[in-house]
DNA sequence: ATGAAAGCGCTAACAA
DNA sequence: TTGTTAGCGCTTTCAT
C-alpha cells in the first residue's frame, strides 16, 4: 500500500480510501491510485486488517465429518448464510473426537473468528468460556453443549424416533430393534430414549437383546442385525438411529428370506427408490438456523443463550410398513 | 500480552518465548508466565502473529457445492492433508458461477492464505496469475486451469466414459443416450468426448437425438430420458454422465416396463442395492493428491506445473449388463 | 536468560 | 480533499 501511495505519489490513507471506497478523493485521484494498484497488481492484505478492525468477517465450523452427507448439506447452509453477511467460512472435521473438537475451536479462536458454530464431539465446552467471555459468538448445532450455557439448535431426535416406531407399533409389530451409535453421543441417546418412550405409550416391554448402541462401523451394525434377527427373541423390525446405521441395516437386510421392517433416522439419497421409511431432519435448515442466530449475536442480539429444537418429519415410504412376518 | 507480561513481571519477549516453546527461559520464569496467562485467560492473536510472520498456515478450497456428495469426500482429504500440515482449510461454493469463483478465490488470497484449491467453475483464471507470482501456491482439482499454465489433479473423464459405454456396447447394445452436465463444464464435455469415442470404437453411428447436455435439474434429465426411449431411434441403453443425472435417471427408468440398461459416471451410496453399473473415480484421492501436490510447493518444490490424471474403475453391478430388450 | 525497540500493513483520529 | 501520526498484537533483531 506504501508502494501504491509512493508510485500514485499520494498519502496512504488516499490509497486506503480507494481500496475502500470511502468517500472523499477526487475522481482524478482515484483514477491515479487505481492506475499504481494495476500496474503493481496490489492486493489488500486483509491479516493487517483484521488486527486493526478487530473483526475477521470469518466464522468457524466444527463438525464431525465434511464428508458425511448430513453434514455436507449443514455446512453449506451455514455457509451461504456467512455469504450473505460478507464473512468467510472456516471449517473442520472432529472426528468424533473431543479433544480434537477443542484444539479445533481454540485455533479458530486464536485466529479470532467473529464467531463459531460447533457440532459437539465432547460434553465438556467449558474451555469455551473464555472465548465466549472475550467476545466469540457461539452456537452449538446438532448437539447441545456440555456444562456450560449457550445457544443450541437440535433436532427433536426423541420425538422423531418416537414417531418412527409408533409406525413400526401400528404396523403390528411388537418385538422391535433398536440399533444406534455411541452412547457417549447425545443424539443417539435421544433416539433411544424416543424408542423406549413409543415402547412405553404401546405398553411393550423391550428385552435387553433388541438395543444396541456402539460404532457405525459396518461389522458392527451387522452383527447387531444378525443378533437381533436370531436370537432368542427375534425382532420383525428393526429402528436404526442414523444414516450411516441404516445403510448397513438395509444391505444386511437385504440378503434375507424374511422380510424385516425398517424405519430409519435420517433420509438418505435414493431411500426413495430402494421404498425405505425414515424419520427425515432438515440439515440445511439446521445450519441455516444456527447461522442465523450467530448473525443475529454479532450484530449485538444480546438475549439469554436459547435452545431450539426443529421438528422431524416422517416419510412412508414401504420398509416401515411391512407387517410382521 | 502486554498484559500477561506486566502481570508475570517480565518482558513482552519472554511471554512470547513461553507461548512459543521457544528455548531460553527458566523454569520458574515460564510457570509464573503461564499462570498469568491462566489468569488472565490469555489466547494468542493469530492475525497479528500472521502479520508478522507472513504465512497464514490456512489453505483455502474453492470448490462448486459443498453439499454435492461428491465434493464432502474431497473436501474432507483436502483438510486431513492440511492438518498434517497444521494448516487450517477454509472453503467456499461457487455454485457453478465463475464471477462467484472469482470473488471467493481472490478473498482468500486476500486473506493471504498459503495455498489455493480451486475446482474451477469459470474457463479464465488469468485473474489468479498476479496472485500466483506473488507466491500463494495454486493446483486446480476436477477441472482444468483456463488460459493459465499451473498444477492441475484430474480425473480420466474421457477414458471412464468410454470403459462404460463399452461396457454397455458389449452387452450387445448400438442405441446408447448419453445424458450430461452443462456443456461449459470441462468434464462434462470429456465425458462426453469418451462416449463418442466408445461409439467410433465399435462403429457405431451416433444419432443426434441420443446426446443430451445441460442442466442437472430433474425434469430436464428426465425429459432427456423421455426423448431417447420415446424418439424416432429409441435407446436401449443410456450412459449418464454423473452423480447428480445417474440418481434422476434411475428414478425415471424405476417406473418403466422395459428395462433399460444404464451405466452412471460417480459411484453414488446404496448404488451396490440397486444395482447400478457405475464408473467410479476416487474423490478422497483427488483431494488428497492435490492437497499433498499444494503442499509439497508449499515446502518449496519448484518444478513446472504439471496435469496428472487418476483412473477410474469400472464397477458392474447388473444395471449395465442387461441386454437390450 | 531476558528485554527494548522496530516494524509487519493496515485503519482511526485528527490536522492541514 | 488530502496527509500525518499512532497503534492493532505480535515477532525479529540486537542489546544487555
Amino acid at each position: 500500500m506504501k508502494d501504491v501511495a509512493a508510485r500514485a505519489g499520494v498519502g496512504l490513507k488516499t490509497v486506503s480510501r480507494v481500496v475502500n471506497g470511502e468517500p472523499g478523493v477526487t475522481a482524478d485521484t482515484e483514477r491515479r491510485v487505481q492506475e499504481a494498484i494495476e500496474s503493481l497488481g496490489f492486493r489488500r492484505n486483509d491479516s493487517a486488517r483484521v488486527l486493526r478492525k478487530g473483526r475477521t468477517a470469518s466464522v468457524g465450523l466444527v463438525l464431525e465429518d465434511l464428508a458425511d452427507p448430513f453434514y455436507g448439506p449443514l455446512s453449506r447452509a451455514v455457509e451461504e448464510v456467512a455469504r450473505a453477511h460478507g464473512a468467510l467460512l472456516i471449517n473442520g472435521s472432529s472426528a468424533e473426537d473431543p479433544e480434537r473438537e477443542q484444539e479445533l475451536a481454540l485455533a479458530l479462536c486464536a485466529r479470532r473468528v467473529d464467531g463459531l458454530i460447533v457440532i459437539p464431539a465432547g460434553h465438556d465446552h467449558r474451555y469455551l468460556e473464555p472465548e465466549i467471555k472475550a467476545g466469540i459468538a457461539t452456537v452449538f448445532v446438532d448437539r447441545p453443549p456440555g456444562l456450560i450455557d449457550a445457544d443450541a439448535v437440535l433436532s427433536d431426535s426423541c420425538g422423531g424416533a418416537r414417531a418412527g416406531v409408533a409406525q413400526l407399533i401400528a404396523h403390528g409389530h411388537r418385538r422391535i430393534g433398536f440399533i444406534g451409535d455411541q452412547p457417549r453421543i447425545h443424539t443417539a441417546v435421544e433416539r433411544l430414549r424416543g424408542y423406549r418412550a413409543a415402547m412405553e405409550d404401546a405398553e411393550l416391554p423391550v428385552h435387553p437383546s433388541w438395543v444396541s448402541l456402539g460404532s457405525t462401523a459396518p461389522e458392527r451394525v451387522r452383527g447387531a442385525v444378525e443378533e437381533m434377527l436370531t436370537g432368542p427373541e427375534p425382532v420383525t423390525a428393526v429402528f436404526a438411529g442414523n444414516n450411516r446405521v441404516t445403510v448397513t441395516v438395509v444391505r444386511a437386510l437385504a440378503g434375507r428370506e424374511r422380510r424385516t421392517a425398517l424405519v430409519g433416522f435420517d433420509d438418505i439419497e435414493l431411500a426413495d427408490l430402494l421404498g425405505i421409511t425414515v424419520i427425515a431432519q432438515d440439515a440445511a435448515l439446521l445450519g441455516r438456523t444456527a447461522a442465523e442466530r450467530l448473525f443475529r449475536r454479532l450484530d449485538g442480539f444480546n438475549d439469554e443463550p436459547a435452545h431450539m429444537t426443529l421438528a422431524t418429519r416422517l416419510i412412508a415410504r414401504g420398509s416401515g410398513e411391512i407387517p410382521p412376518q
